[in-house]
DNA sequence: ATTATCTATAGATCTATAGATAATGC
DNA sequence: ATTATCTATAGATCTATAGATAATGC
């Protein structure tokens, strides 16, 4: 409801008729509507920072960790039954509670911007700016979000469509990018 | 103020506040408040849209007509004392009021499409399907918004940078860029 | 007469709290 | 005693309108 129709929109009561109880029953489970929104919200970039951390530790070359990645975040945001990623559109997250979330996303941008960089040490990628081309790849990345929000059917081959797209846009290699998909697999099968 | 803080959480007050009047006196001249933000809204797609128009009229391929397009919408975007891009991250925009405006921006997304779908016909662009890759693409377009949201610097150099992301996420080849390029320069040039 | 502002306020929200009630589990 | 709900409501908004006022231009 706060994806779609906005924080401010959606009123506590509209909620608690949702799930069903009398609007002043929301204050026993939560201290604020805030506090609503933070519990949404906690969990969808948690994930992606562990496994981008775990990845770290492989030592494996940085096209193939930004492909696993990749893959592992867009995987996340097409799952799950509420759209949840949309949630980071709203204006209202800029307000000071909502900081930490901030924070953690900005973390993981940084993730995927260390990866860009080593690439294009060791010339697996070629980029101009790191910043920009960074803040490339994360749109790519997030653009499933947009997609489920606009109603696109979310095929299970976006997350290799949307990793192999990032590649492309840094210039990587065919082989490259038959090697990052093939490593991948190993990388994201479940421990 | 809406895209920063939000539609429903900026008011009428803070509004009038912010231009040295009385809340009152927004109503001498908006008929509502949906009305100031559809003001706002007005201008941020036509001129886009009329050059994709205007573009269809010279016949240029596919990947020259892609670039220029680009380049068009992203200066758009990126320039403007305010970031009105970021309107259209607003939840309250899915309401029935603001209909147009996502029409609008359909238009516009289609038109990208069916630049796309074009040079893949010709063989200039290679894409798997049609609907992703225009989502891809249309999000790399916009990706300026969510850089001025975010507070980074946006250099004149954007708008070719971006195009170029576009040809490459699309398999173009590199002497069909260089093209795209250099003819773009011509359509761009004001008329 | 027209234009643009103002003051004052109606009417409709909306969040959060106080305190009662009932069911559950020790 | 704890858990989870409810009713009732305080208090704080917030949008939009009514009607007065003053300045401008014919």
């Amino acid at each position: 409801m706060f994806s779609e129709r906005g924080y401010k929109t959606t009123s506590t009561r509209e909620i608690a008729d949702a799930v069903g109880v009398k609007q002043s029953s929301l204050y026993y489970h939560f201290a604020s509507k805030q506090e609503i929104l933070a519990t949404l919200l906690t969990g969808t970039v948690k994930p992606s920072l562990s496994f981008a951390n775990k990845l770290a530790r492989t030592g494996e070359p940085p096209h193939v960790q930004l492909y696993a990645l990749t893959h592992f975040d867009v995987s996340l945001l097409s799952s799950g039954r509420w759209n949840l990623g949309a949630l980071y559109a709203l204006p209202e997250l800029r307000a000071e509670p909502f900081e930490r979330f901030r924070r953690d996303r900005r973390l993981l941008q940084r993730a995927y911007r260390r990866r860009i960089v080593d690439g294009a040490k060791s010339g697996v990628f070629q980029i101009t700016s790191a910043d920009v081309t960074g803040a490339l790849v994360f749109t790519l990345v997030e653009s499933v979000i947009t997609m489920r929000s606009n109603g696109m059917r979310i095929d299970s081959s976006l997350p290799d469509v949307i990793a192999r797209g990032c590649l492309r846009l840094l210039e990587c290699a065919e082989q490259d990018m038959a090697i990052a998909a093939t490593e991948s697999k190993r990388l994201l099968a479940p421990a």
